[in-house]
DNA sequence: CATGTTTTCGATTCTAAGGCGAAAACCTCG
DNA sequence: CGAGGTTTTCGCCTTAGAATCGAAAACATG
């Protein structure tokens, strides 16, 4: 089927990310404020014009450089393309927005218009950016159930209790430690590094650290409900 | 953050669509053959390029218009960008890939260009085509288990045992009447219509018609291993 | 050393899924 | 019209994973 011939409007593609982490005890995501207009003193999501020569992929995590060392950004996912007509003035943009992720030990240096702010608190934001982020909320809340996704937001090393933390934090309600330390262990996601934490001020039995068995740091997907045969 | 000032190359958007259904046992993607370099001869997706005024859903529906009834179309989602540079040959295109389902009651008339291919034994395609329909295929097989969206792929009423063959199909291996039927009506998805269908030339106990309950025909994602508490 | 705190582990319950076989309902053929 | 064959349906049992509870372990402080 031929393209229609009609000249095509002029149309840019930006990335756009929606870095979370947990820290202070809440899910937050990492968000500039606008200098310039339009939407001055917005908020909005770090990203910027898709380049000549890179994926969308390379392109977030060039663009994501300029705010936050890379590195510490332990999981990258696209996450939906945003693409109505108007979603920014000026010439069409669409947009693909990607869900980022950095383990909760982290604390990278941050320019200065930069800052975290609570998934479920946020501030103003600019364009269709609130959107964007409660669907990256949401997202990794559903995955965190079903994928060992988790290991993007834990360091490397940890206990159960803070790993519990962290899985509180994002899920937004209080999970049970000693479930959550038995379900990771049945499928084979969790691992006992030997090693002990020591206790704090109050006492307390020292915590066994913990380690998540990344197969080579990747976010599987080992569902289904309805089994293949011969298992 | 500035945009840089570079004069930023031309970039084109499609949006494609990989089209699933179940028909004579297997699934089944919608492909129609290209008459034109590049890639003549081999089969691809439809789809086309994203018009100025539109978003990437209006479009692929409107695109997909071209192809077949789009009141047939019983799911559209997105998929995933494919970006990399040098997907398709000439100009610069991004293209934002859907996954579609048809409940496997329906057939269409369809373009003399255009046929069904089963996903497990496709013709060679064109561009990254193959790859679209792969990751179609396997976000369908994912979401049967733990969604609701077997309603897209199923006519208004069925047996279970025409509902076995479906969900067979879709995923490559037998599933258990038996079982589908009790696990579908205890998550609340199935319907007993109270009609009966007349059993075959061979005889056997007539089957009792079932429909899913949809509330307002939409893909819900009910999945969470830790609960939230109250429940 | 007694007390308090935190973690860990085992035992039990609960829910969902998978498997099996008997019963039900219908056909065709002799 | 009854015997045999076919397909569906339903109940019971087993298995697996998750949630809950409480006791025991390991440490700090006074």
């Amino acid at each position: 089927m031929p393209n229609r011939s009609t000249a095509h409007p002029q149309l840019a593609h930006e990335v756009l990310a929606a870095v979370l982490q947990v820290r202070a005890g809440s899910l937050r995501v990492l968000l500039w404020e606008r200098g310039m207009e339009p939407h001055a003193h917005r908020w909005s999501l770090p990203g910027g014009r898709l380049g000549g020569d890179e994926s969308v992929e390379d392109s977030i995590r060039r663009q994501l450089a300029e705010k936050v060392d890379v590195r510490q950004l332990a999981h990258v996912e696209q996450l939906a393309v945003f693409s109505a007509p108007d979603r920014v003035p000026g010439p069409r943009t669409i947009a693909t927005a990607f869900l980022g992720l950095v383990p909760s030990d982290n604390d990278p240096a941050l320019p200065s218009d930069t800052a975290w702010h609570p998934v479920d608190t946020l501030p103003e934001t600019a364009f269709d950016h609130h959107a964007i982020v409660l669907r990256a909320r949401d997202r990794l809340r559903a995955k965190l159930s079903y994928t060992n996704i988790g290991f993007a937001l834990a360091p490397p090393e940890f206990t159960v209790s803070a790993l519990r933390g962290i899985y509180s934090a994002t899920l937004g309600y209080r999970v049970s430690a000693t479930n959550l330390q038995r379900v990771l262990s049945r499928r084979g996601l969790l691992e006992a590094t030997g090693e002990t934490s020591r206790p704090g001020r109050a006492g307390g039995r020292p915590a066994a650290l913990y380690r998540f068995t990344c197969r080579g740091m990747q976010v599987t997907d080992p569902f289904a409900v309805f089994r293949p045969p011969s298992r």
